[in-house]
DNA sequence: CCATAATGCGAGCAATCGCTCACATTTCCT
DNA sequence: AGGAAATGTGAGCGATTGCTCGCATTATGG
């Protein structure tokens, strides 16, 4: 019914993992420099200089490689975003909402054009376990370091503001701003506002940290 | 090179127009059931009980069906949202952003997951001008609503308003709420608490009319 | 009523693409 | 060395799909 989306054999020579590393490069060149339309498996195994029969060796299906590459970007998104939000906890929102948005908006900043195509494979694979654990990592970093600030409901808010963010650095980028620096700017302001708007959890003490 | 968007032929008599009309009905009642990837230029004509020959006749293309459907939408929403602009404009921004924000979400919430396929569409499609125009009448609507309130830049405002607001309602629809009361609250939040935290012009009335 | 134009039909072409399979080559291990 | 296991190959199958073309049917207007 549903393509598999997990690796058909594990590599246990360096010559094959190679080839899997080679497969994975082919197709982050290509979704980067062509789109996500331009991904098929006969052209990845082509650029990557392996056959199509050995492409599927190690993955079952078109949408196991894409899957693989959308595992890796929401992996290095939620790590950066739960180191910055360490630090972040113990500032105030003016200074912990800058170093939030720097680290949502760091894959983006880097690249653009590849990460805006794995989010649009994302939307189109099967829901991965391993992709949705990494989407609540970012957003679990993102409810520490709102939370013990009085806000109602933190993780409300948190889903929210990431998805404010997306969505501006998406038409931001979508009319070719690169100007990275504007755009934290504009997003920082967004995030600030909605909380200052929000509901707030009076018995919560407003700014210093909990116990 | 292109594949052409615009109507092939213009239907002359009353029977070709019940054909055009059959054919984006099959189209939008497909794409909204079953998403865009099942919207084919065979399935659609089957739907429309017509056959493939009468649809080209006045489709060029598959592109051309979605990019009308398309040009519907965002006409329709920038109609809606141009209309709530006038009332809006004589309002503080506590009421008027309110008003603005549930003519932005009316779309989505009289067709969800039609509006998001739409928009996935538009995103695949070649730039259309008429489209286009489309979004510069929503921005303008947005930018007439803000003028006047002593926000320093209204354009970029607007911008970010309406991305902000398209991400926090896609992400609640694919996260499958449908309290769209709940999702008024959080976009206006969100609205609101960005323009409160917009660089203001102090040489601008506040919130009064200007001549 | 008939010529002409408008409209409708649907088999099927050509191109794309995901994927398999029978077979070749390389590496590992004893 | 030599056999088994791992790895690599690529022609091509089957399915999908956008679209064309030759022809049939229906409407229009003189």
């Amino acid at each position: 019914m549903e393509s598999p989306v997990n690796p058909r054999k594990r590599p246990a020579q360096s010559r094959s993992r190679a080839t899997v590393e080679a497969i994975l490069e082919a197709a982050t060149r290509i979704l980067r420099d062509e789109g996500l339309s331009a991904v098929n498996t006969n052209r990845v195994a082509e650029r990557a200089g392996v056959s199509v029969g050995s492409l599927y060796q190690y993955f079952p299906s078109r949408a196991a490689i894409l899957s693989e590459l959308v595992r890796r970007m929401r992996l290095s998104m939620s790590a950066r975003l739960a180191e910055a939000s360490v630090e972040a906890r113990q500032l105030p929102l003016e200074r912990a909402i800058p170093l939030m948005m720097s680290a949502a908006i760091w894959q983006y900043e880097m690249e653009p054009r590849l990460t805006r195509a794995l989010e649009e494979a994302e939307a189109q694979l099967p829901r991965d376990p391993e992709v949705m654990a990494g989407r609540r990592k970012v957003r679990e970093a993102m409810v520490s370091c709102l939370s013990g600030r009085g806000i109602a409901d933190p993780a409300e808010a948190a889903t929210d503001v990431i998805a404010m963010t997306r969505g501006i650095v998406t038409t931001a980028l979508a009319m070719g701003l690169t100007d990275f620096e504007a755009i934290r700017a504009r997003i920082g302001r967004a995030a600030l506002g909605y909380l200052r708007e929000c509901p707030r959890n009076a018995a919560d003490p407003g700014d210093r940290r909990p116990a």
